[in-house]
DNA sequence: TTTCATGTAACAACGTATGATACATGAAAC
DNA sequence: GTTTCATGTATCATACGTTGTTACATGAAA
């Protein structure tokens, strides 16, 4: 199954552009994600009207994180994507008749729910801060091996 | 995002099968499931493989459960099926150069494999024997209230 | 007024799930 | 033995969501 990744995309680009510190247009946020600078926007809408990012048109113009890093959460970003559907796996019949299906519904429901309740708990408690520390880690170990590039 | 139905519907047919007592024909549970008998033969591969169900050709013939329902968790019926992905969310690239989505799909991956653990093993402690007897709950209880058919 | 950048609609390409048709195989009934 | 019933399976058709692309409008700075 063709997977939606663009709760990963965005927060590739959203941690560049803190790397970064000023406006990038969608156009460099696209040859960093290997996209479409269309692609960018149409994700990023989503962070705008939240008011997690703000964007400028005409020269100089770009995208620019409006918030503190440490006061974004993951699951503010995937609220801001549209927060699309988890689980691959559904029921065939979302309100059957037949009770035989009433019961398999309730059962995968039951578990599917409550995964869903520890993922969302769990992006709540990491923030992007806390992502760009991630990297920076691995940046300062990578560096240590004697290779410098990290972008993308 | 189009979701994989399988299991729910795989599950609707054995419990439907386990009602009967008897050999079911494709074409039979096609009915029940509002489908197809080719898209029955095709999911109840899985499970012939596996050894729950037995096919019999010819007059006669059909599906028939091959185990005691207490024997077998969702579990068994999530494998037989192809333990198909369980998440529509998935990272943009999945073994990148950039660091920065080395961490962010640390994060995410460590999320959803710490949820994907979570059902999988909800699923593995409940029984078919214990959806049967959720749909026996549910059909007293339907037939009390007047209303007896609990067809498809 | 030209250039740069976002905003958005419309369409194409692609992948997966599901449905449908066709035909081969095997088993029971007659 | 031939007919009928049923599975086994390949192949094609359909539907749908995601992502990529093109085109054009809008707004801001040079």
């Amino acid at each position: 199954m063709k997977r939606n990744s663009r709760l990963s995309a965005i927060l590739h680009v959203i941690l560049h552009m803190a790397e970064r510190g000023k406006a990038m247009t969608s156009e460099e946020l696209a040859l960093c994600m290997q996209t479409n600078a269309v692609v960018v926007r149409r994700t990023m809408a989503g962070l705008r009207e939240a008011g997690f990012v703000t964007s400028q048109k005409g020269h100089g113009g770009g995208w620019v994180i409006a918030r503190d890093l440490r006061d974004i959460t993951l699951r503010d970003m995937y609220d801001a994507v549209g927060a699309p559907e988890m689980f691959a796996l559904g029921n065939r019949t979302e309100t059957p008749q037949c009770l035989v299906e009433q019961a398999v519904n309730q059962a995968l429901d039951g578990a599917f729910a409550e995964a869903e309740a520890l993922i969302i708990e769990r992006l709540g408690s990491v923030s992007l801060a806390d992502l760009a520390a991630d990297f920076h880690r691995r940046f300062a170990a990578h560096a240590q091996h004697g290779n410098s590039h990290h972008a993308t």
